[in-house]
RNA sequence: GGGCGAAUAGCUCAGUUGGUUAGAGCACCUGCCUUACACGCAGGGUGUCGGGGGUUCGAGUCCCUCUUCGCCCA
């Protein structure tokens, strides 16, 4: 019964603002978060331990809704499995992000009209450190605002002095073990960060460029020439040769000779190379080894100079190395875009140029600052990468590490199997300088654990540290285990490595997971996980990604200012199917989050009316009630919670491989967000709130053993629904579990256990004969537009148990229908018909509502649809090759139905004829 | 140029080894402020499963082909 204490503790409106902060802070204080390395069956404890290690924000990001969607994805499963009962940890953390910061801090310095070379090194890397300090811990604050229930207490970041130690730790391993060479190769390479980048930093966009055609004159005949294709023109200078196709008859009697170059009359050689692609262009080719990785290798093969003509910066150039004056002095010191329309123009004034013609082709990006990148040739360190990848092909083709979509298995498979090595040198400052050392006296060289003092070989104190610093992913490669300690053999590691799920975005497979996945095996002997779950991408309503320069982001913080973080958590889980994009509109955030909104609302409203229903007196234990005395409602509700604990199951897990590989049955399964989300909400909306609160109204008003029973069972199907829906919406469901009666000072629902499916019982199911009726109920009145004040009559026939279960529950009926039954005979006259299933029919007389033309209608369109099926199946089970091929198990349902369908047809074609249609 | 994938309701997507009258959410239409909720309740499916061909007793599902689109790589 309502008493008003009650009604003044629970609002009309759920307040979220007024709410999760206190919660949040409770959970932390209570140490819902922190998982205990002695309890991982792993360490003799008797929790299995389930572990997530977080994709490390940049330091220098601020929360995006991409985040909010990674974050709650790890959130859900972290939660869920910490009430399933594992030892469940979720690793935060950060990321130093080399080139990204030191962009960020430099701009900072240029508007402060200084550069970093002005501060000097030491300086600026102090600098940078302190603002990354300030930054580091602004976004893992912002997590905490969308519920995320991370182990705080381990927070790691790239940069600190542990996880820097890993990072050494592994190089000087790499190194001795001739993994890590220094290598002089053509590399990319951005002249405004003035550093090279590995393959994965240089993206590829599409440009409509030209393809120039360039006049090369033979040296000892300038009336005999070849013409040269080119889509960059500015690295003319350091042409060092033109290269054929050694069986591209158009060429053959030019190999051997010399060509002079049409811009700075140097002698270079012509060369047959089956690299040549005889289709492309005029099928020569022009070789500037520093400046094309391709052209790099045909010089390498014929033994030909390497000119590098551009400076760092991108400026042409002659080089010092070279002796030859190959630049035009009048073109010295252009950059890259100036070069080229200077160089076009002096090949016009030649009469060099002979065509120019639109080109599509893709070009590659610096990925930080989209400067178009200059392939330049220079040393740097490299991983080898064949041997390492070895072992983490293996592991995703046997089924120990799965990738989720499939479809990105094909793709993990062909990347590794092509993998190039991996280019780790950064010409910059902020990141960890790679530990080389070198003797300018004798020239010994050593990687170091710790920094050495005087030469090996020489024993002068004259080493110097190699002046690169590491790329930012060779320290993120060693997240799943650096963050638990590595290279010491911590507790921490033990109880938690390998972890069970990577949670990100399909964008960073190779630059991140791929190679997390050999360090993996290359440190730890051991997959660092065993799934890798690659989500979709947020996506605005034109299905653009979202973008700062797009100015179409969602900043996820406003929505939990607006709505509430569960509002955003749920909406962002019911509309990822796996792999699949989400859309907003940031235009219409109200529309937009309407699903989570519109959800959390009506989830605080059925608690509200349940709990002022049930009221606070004690309630019997679920458990102790006897299913005799249960009503057809009561089993249908336990029933239908059976059915939504083993979907919401199957939707999450399993958890885990079995035996450490996935068999091929489960090798797909779970991490189905969407379909976890639904399942609960179908319950709690669908079934519980729209069903069996509705039948319990009645119930709950008459003191007595039925009305304890309804209390119990409300209570428990309400309790089991708010432990199911917690990881999705832990505010509002802590808040809520609290209220139940019965409920234990302190405990919270982010403890509390996962439900455990109730057996599915075989008892009475008939509820649905009641759904029927009522929908069918339903169905008149809006057919004939009766007001819903008005009450209706119903007559009843049928099999004598179908009519008296009926009446039996006439007073839900009445209610939920606003239909009476009548006892009496069906009077005459003109009424509405409903035809329900198992021959039970309802007739309702609506004197003056009742249209006899439209009745008959409609049960005529129904026939007439059915019959038609009818036909189809008849016709397929009298085939006799239908009945002979097609496995028994299917003829015989086709038969069933043959016979509901036909038992169908009977009963309208008699109230057909009944109505004199 | 190479590889992977997609095309099903207005939108975003499910649809298991081929076997119900092809489904869900959102959107939409109609009627309702029915004593928790209009951020709600009740009722309604709006479809040539991209086109064509084939295999089969049977195809949204398998094969071929065409068209369109997306992603990754060079």
């Amino acid at each position: 019964m309502t008493t008003p204490d009650q009604q003044s503790d629970l609002p009309a409106q759920y307040d979220a603002g007024g709410t999760e902060r206190a919660l949040y802070q409770e959970w932390e204080a209570a140490g819902v978060f922190r998982a205990d390395a002695a309890q991982s069956t792993r360490s003799g404890g008797r929790r299995a331990p389930y572990v997530l290690v977080m994709p490390p924000p940049n330091v220098t990001a601020i929360l995006h809704v991409g985040h909010g969607l990674n974050n709650t994805v790890q959130d859900v499963l972290v939660r869920w499995r910490r009430m399933a009962g594992d030892d469940a940890l979720w690793v935060p953390g950060t990321d130093h992000a080399g080139i990204a910061t030191q962009n960020v801090v430099e701009k900072q310095l240029a508007a402060e009209g200084k550069s970093r070379d002005d501060l000097g090194r030491e300086a600026f890397v102090e600098r940078v450190r302190g603002f990354a300090d300030v930054t580091r811990s602004a976004i893992l604050e912002q997590l905490r605002l969308i519920g995320s229930s991370a182990d705080w207490t381990r927070t790691a970041y790239t940069f600190s002095p542990g996880l820097s130690r890993a990072v050494r730790e592994v190089f000087v391993r790499l190194y001795d073990d001739g993994l890590i060479y220094r290598g002089h190769r053509v590399i990319h390479w951005c002249s405004r960060c003035l550093t090279s980048l590995s393959d994965e930093e240089a993206e590829f966009e599409d440009e409509t460029g030209s393809l120039f055609t360039v006049r090369y004159p033979l040296a000892d005949d300038p009336s005999q020439f070849i013409d040269v294709a080119t889509t960059r023109p500015e690295t003319l200078p350091g042409d060092v040769a033109v290269a054929v196709h050694p069986e591209d008859e158009r060429y053959t009697a030019f190999v051997g000779r010399q060509l002079r170059h049409p811009l700075n009359d140097v002698l270079i050689p012509v060369v047959a190379d089956e690299y040549v692609d005889r289709e492309f262009g005029t099928g020569a080719l022009k070789i500037t080894p520093a400046h094309d990785a391709n052209d790099f290798e045909v010089g390498r093969r014929h033994k030909l100079a390497q000119p590098v003509i551009f400076s760092a910066d991108g400026h042409l150039q002659n080089d010092p190395a070279d002796g030859l004056a190959r630049t035009p002095v009048e073109i010295i010191g252009l950059d890259r875009k100036a070069a080229r329309d200077a160089i076009i123009r002096l090949l016009k004034s030649n009469a060099a140029l002979i065509e120019r013609k639109q080109h599509q082709h893709a070009v590659r990006h610096c990925y930080r600052c989209d400067t178009v990148v200059e392939p330049r040739l220079s040393d740097q360190w490299f991983v080898k990468m064949a041997p390492l990848a070895k072992p983490a092909l293996e592991a995703v083709r046997d089924g120990r590490i799965r990738i989720l979509p499939e479809r990105h298995e094909a793709v993990y498979v062909h990347w590794m199997e092509n993998i190039r090595d991996w280019n780790i040198s950064r010409q910059i400052w902020w990141g960890h300088r790679i530990p080389v050392w070198r003797c300018s006296a004798c020239g010994f060289e050593k990687a170091y654990r710790e920094d050495p003092v005087s030469c090996e070989g020489c024993g002068a104190a004259t080493l110097v540290q190699d002046s690169d610093v590491l790329d930012t992913w060779f320290s993120s490669w060693l997240w799943p285990f650096s963050t638990l300690g590595w290279p010491e053999q911590t507790p921490d590691l033990k109880a938690f490595y390998p972890t069970d799920v990577l949670v990100t975005a399909p964008e960073i497979l190779f630059f991140w997971v791929a190679r997390m996945i050999m360090a993996g095996f290359y440190c730890m002997g051991e997959a660092p996980f065993h799934t890798v779950y690659l989500h979709g991408t947020v996506r605005d309503m034109e299905h653009r990604k979202m973008s700062k320069s797009l100015g179409n982001g969602i900043d996820p913080l406003a929505v939990v200012e607006k709505f509430g973080a569960d509002a955003l958590r749920y909406t962002l889980m019911q509309g990822m199917g796996l792999g699949v994009d989400v859309m907003l509109d940031p235009a219409d955030l109200e529309k937009s989050f309407a699903p989570g909104r519109n959800f959390a609302t009506k989830l605080w409203n059925i608690g509200r009316f349940l709990l002022m229903q049930v009221g606070t007196a004690p309630v019997t234990p679920f458990a102790t009630l006897d299913p005799a005395t249960f009503r057809s409602a009561d089993h249908w509700i336990i029933d239908r919670l059976a059915h939504a604990v083993e979907s919401a199951d199957a939707a999450l897990g399993p958890a885990r491989p079995a035996d450490g590989s996935w068999p091929s049955a489960e090798r797909q399964a779970g991490l189905r967000l969407d379909e976890y989300a639904e399942a609960a909400r179908r319950f709690v909306w669908n079934e519980l709130a729209d069903w069996y609160v509705e039948a319990c109204k009645g119930r709950l008003m008459q003191p007595g053993p039925d009305r304890e029973v309804a209390r119990s069972i409300l209570v428990h199907a309400f309790d089991q629904a708010l432990r199911l829906l917690h990881p999705v919406m832990p505010f509002i469901t802590e808040s809520l579990w609290r209220r139940l009666p019965g409920h234990v000072e302190g405990s919270l629902l982010a403890t509390a256990s996962w439900p455990v499916r109730p057996a599915r019982r075989t008892g009475n199911l008939s509820f649905g004969i009641l759904q029927d009726a009522i929908q069918a109920i339903r169905q008149i009145r809006s057919d004939y537009a009766i007001p819903p004040a008005q009450i209706v009559t119903a007559y009843l026939t049928g099999p004598d148990a179908l009519t008296a279960f009926v009446r039996e529950e006439r007073a839900l009926f009445s209610r939920m229908a606003r239909c009476e039954i009548s006892e009496g005979a069906v009077p005459a006259g003109a009424a509405a018909h409903a035809v329900l299933p198992k021959g039970l029919e309802l007739v309702l007389p609506l004197a003056g509502v009742v249209d006899l033309e439209k009745e008959v209608a409609k049960l005529k369109n129904e026939l007439a649809g059915l019959e038609k099926q009818l036909a189809s199946l008849r016709g397929r089970l009298a085939n006799e090759k239908f009945t002979s091929k097609a496995p028994p198990e299917v003829v015989d349902a086709e038969r069933t139905k043959e016979r509901e369908w036909s038992a169908r047809v009977e009963q309208l074609l008699a109230k057909v004829k009944e109505l004199g249609g």
